[in-house]
DNA sequence: AGCCTTTGACCAGCG
DNA sequence: TCGCTGGTCAAAGGC
């Protein structure tokens, strides 16, 4: 997450590069995607071809995970395709991540990346192997880039700008006036969450975040919709288990997933998450640029339970608290990103570091959004996205409307960014790299209170409070996890009554119990998908009762159920998921989370994005819902945007991005750069709903960049 | 000259 | 009370 505030959220600087957010919006709205007519920059259009062009194929590509071949295969061959875009890009991704964030993100190995997705095997895709070093999720996550690409703002990044900040230009191509408008009316308001900053999904529908970015290593948190926070935790899957019990004690499969972690894919995973995370989250988190703002490294250490050593970065602003710690692996990767605080001010501009690339600018809008409106919430770092405020330009606002209104904000904790912004209202999203589910139950409970607490919380107190969390929390996962095994962790927390449970997945509760610091309930749910061991655990938060704190757990090996994808939002809900009523908003983000998790975590990138959170708002605008909802491709597919269907705008963005953006506008960490950078998403957007595939496209796109 | 990074040391919290 | 750990400070150096 961006700072705190900002965490990660890499992406928000894209904004020039990617298309608008209004773009997005404008094509999901109304166009079909394929009518739509963002422009984009030739790469990144290429690369849009590439995924969105075959939507068909995304959908295969979603059944990548599940089968891994032959849709590997797809993938691989889009991948490369799209590595190499970016390459071409570069602008791509890469650079302009590494631009903005003023690090230099990794570059994707194409070839890396080729193999690794060539592999297909969704262990292979294992973030590491499929992110190239140079990439990192994390980074993705963090860049506000990313998220403002999508036009969410990452309270981190401060891009959370979302749509209507530059971000909306992203580069691509002014939509239809009407699509403009469109979005207009839907910025401001629909969404609210725009103050999440972090937390990804928010934008749209939370989605936005982008995580898709970063997947792995970093887990995302974003708590409410408003924060996200994109912390990177690794669990052990131990903890989990052993820490998890359940007050009703029904049967938790928990062990399982702890096995699963702590199975090879998923230490895999993990370390890709950490590799990749680094990567990416160098650029994300690493540098401090990433996010739009200006960071001023003030300490460098190895902590304990970490395998790399961590670097403390201040906001360079006069009067902003906002602080963020980002871990970077040897190469460079970031593997976690937490922010602290959110920002009290705008994003500077572009200037160096950002001018560094267009992508900068994005990122940082929609970072901006988030962990700058946290600004007053500084909780712990987790909470650093808190700023989230989404998108709202005023970040304190956010940061206000966040916390109280979970639903917009997200904390930035995730850095608001990413993580933090989990915060508090909004729905923070997590993804950790939390490998094993039961770890992460564990783990989870503070952890997750962690990053709620961050990003939400009100409170100074709560903030400190909430840093304690995050930071005992991370410390926990950290340590106590070794993080190589890492399992992507996304937090979502929506605001609204909205259930992430409607991810489109479906689940089997397996378990409830009162954790401690919430008197609320907490179930316990896993995917009742063959051979899926993403775990989640929903349950309201402590100080907003409307506000639902949803952590997914595991990695991903499959697609969202096709009826449910098609349920999507109006379909409100979910299987398992008992809430539904965050109705199609919900929906839509949950299940871009869900599947973002699926995928995302499953995904190369060491750790996921955070998925948006997003907040929604509790009244997600009607229009919008759907499109806002959906945090990431897979609400777009599960939006009902069938293949046929006008897609959402929203961009196809992958589930990663979709939270990221979610993040950036909840004003949490996202990472920026990457989902931005796609102006993929864009592509993506045109891609069907098969969010997985395309999820899974833009995951190792992400990574690459 | 200014800004940022590096890095060792210091401080505070916690068990 | 001690030791550990995380977070911060601040001098030195580089760009």
């Amino acid at each position: 997450m961006a700072g705190i505030d900002d965490n990660v959220a890499v992406i928000g600087d894209w904004v020039p590069p990617s298309p608008s957010p209004r773009a997005f919006f404008s094509a999901m709205v109304g166009d079909d995607i394929n009518s739509r007519t963002i422009p984009e920059s030739p790469g990144e259009k290429r690369n849009e071809g590439l995924y969105l062009g075959q939507p068909e194929q995304m959908t295969t590509g979603n059944s990548e995970k599940e089968d891994g071949a032959q849709t590997s295969g797809v993938q691989l061959t889009e991948l490369g395709t799209f590595s190499e875009q970016k390459s071409n890009f570069r602008g791509g991704l890469v650079e302009r991540i590494a631009a903005r964030a003023g690090f230099n993100a990794p570059r994707l190995n194409t070839e890396s990346i080729r193999s690794t997705e060539s592999s297909m095997n969704p262990e292979i895709r294992s973030p590491y192997l499929t992110i190239p070093p140079g990439f990192s999720p994390t980074t993705l996550l963090e860049s506000p880039v990313f998220l403002s690409n999508l036009a969410q703002p990452s309270p981190t990044t401060g891009k959370f700008s979302f749509f209507p900040n530059g971000n909306s230009t992203v580069g691509s191509d002014p939509p239809d006036k009407s699509k403009e408008t469109f979005f207009d009316n839907i910025d401001s308001s629909s969404f609210a969450f725009k103050p999440m900053g972090e937390s990804s999904s928010f934008f749209l529908g939370g989605t936005s975040k982008s995580h898709g970015v970063e997947p792995a290593k970093a887990q995302f948190e974003s708590r409410n919709s408003l924060h996200f926070r994109a912390e990177f935790s690794k669990l052990t899957t131990e903890k989990d288990s052993g820490g998890f019990s359940v007050a009703d004690q029904r049967t938790f499969d928990t062990v399982g997933g702890n096995a699963e972690h702590s199975s090879p894919l998923a230490e895999q995973q993990d370390e890709e998450g950490d590799q990749g995370a680094s990567g990416d989250s160098m650029a994300a988190g690493g540098t401090p640029s990433e996010d739009g703002y200006n960071w001023r490294k003030y300490g460098q250490k190895q902590v304990k339970g970490s395998e790399y050593p961590r670097s403390y970065y201040k906001c360079t602003h006069p009067n902003c608290t906002v602080k963020k710690k980002v871990e970077r692996s040897h190469e460079g990767h970031i593997t976690e990103i937490i922010y602290k605080g959110a920002h009290n001010h705008p994003k500077p501009p572009l200037n160096r570091r950002s001018a560094t690339g267009s992508m900068d600018t994005q990122l940082d809008t929609p970072e901006q959004a988030g962990p700058q409106v946290g600004a007053v919430n500084d909780s712990v770092w987790a909470g650093t996205q808190k700023g989230t405020a989404a998108g709202t330009p005023d970040w304190r606002n956010d940061n206000v409307e966040v916390s109280s209104s979970a639903s917009g904000g997200l904390g930035p904790e995730f850095g608001n960014p990413y993580s933090s912004v989990q915060g508090q209202s909004g729905t923070p999203f997590e993804s950790a790299d939390a490998v094993d589910a039961s770890s992460t139950f564990s783990n989870d409970e503070d952890d997750d209170r962690a990053t709620h607490g961050s990003v939400g919380y009100d409170g100074e107190g709560e903030e400190s409070e909430s840093k304690r969390r995050k930071v005992e929390t991370y410390a926990t996962e950290m340590s106590g996890a070794t993080r190589a095994i890492r399992e992507p962790r996304v937090v979502v927390q929506t605001t609204s009554e909205v259930d992430i449970l409607d991810d489109g997945y479906r689940w089997r509760k397996y378990g409830q119990k009162v954790v401690k610091g919430n008197p609320n309930p907490r179930s316990y749910y896993k995917c009742t998908s063959a051979g899926c061991t993403v775990r989640k655990h929903v349950e309201r938060a402590s100080h907003d009762l409307k506000s639902v704190i949803t952590t997914y757990e595991g990695k991903h090996n499959h697609d969202v159920p096709a009826a449910r994808n098609s349920n999507h939002v109006n379909s409100g809900t979910s299987n398992a998921t008992p809430s539904q009523a965050g109705v199609a908003v919900q929906t839509h983000v949950h299940r871009p989370e869900a599947s973002q998790v699926h995928n995302s975590m499953t995904s190369r990138f060491e750790r996921p994005p955070a998925f948006g959170s997003f907040r929604q708002q509790p009244g997600p605008p009607a229009g919008f819902s759907f499109g806002m909802n959906q945090p990431g491709f897979a609400n777009m597919g599960m939006a009902g945007l069938g293949p046929g269907q006008p897609r959402m705008p929203v961009m196809p963005m992958h589930p990663y991005l979709a939270q990221q953006r979610a993040v950036n506008e909840m004003g949490l960490m996202m990472p920026k750069g990457e989902a931005k950078v796609e102006p993929v998403t864009e592509a993506n957007m045109s891609l069907s709903s098969n969010n997985p595939a395309v999820y899974h496209h833009i995951m190792s796109r992400l990574p690459q960049m």
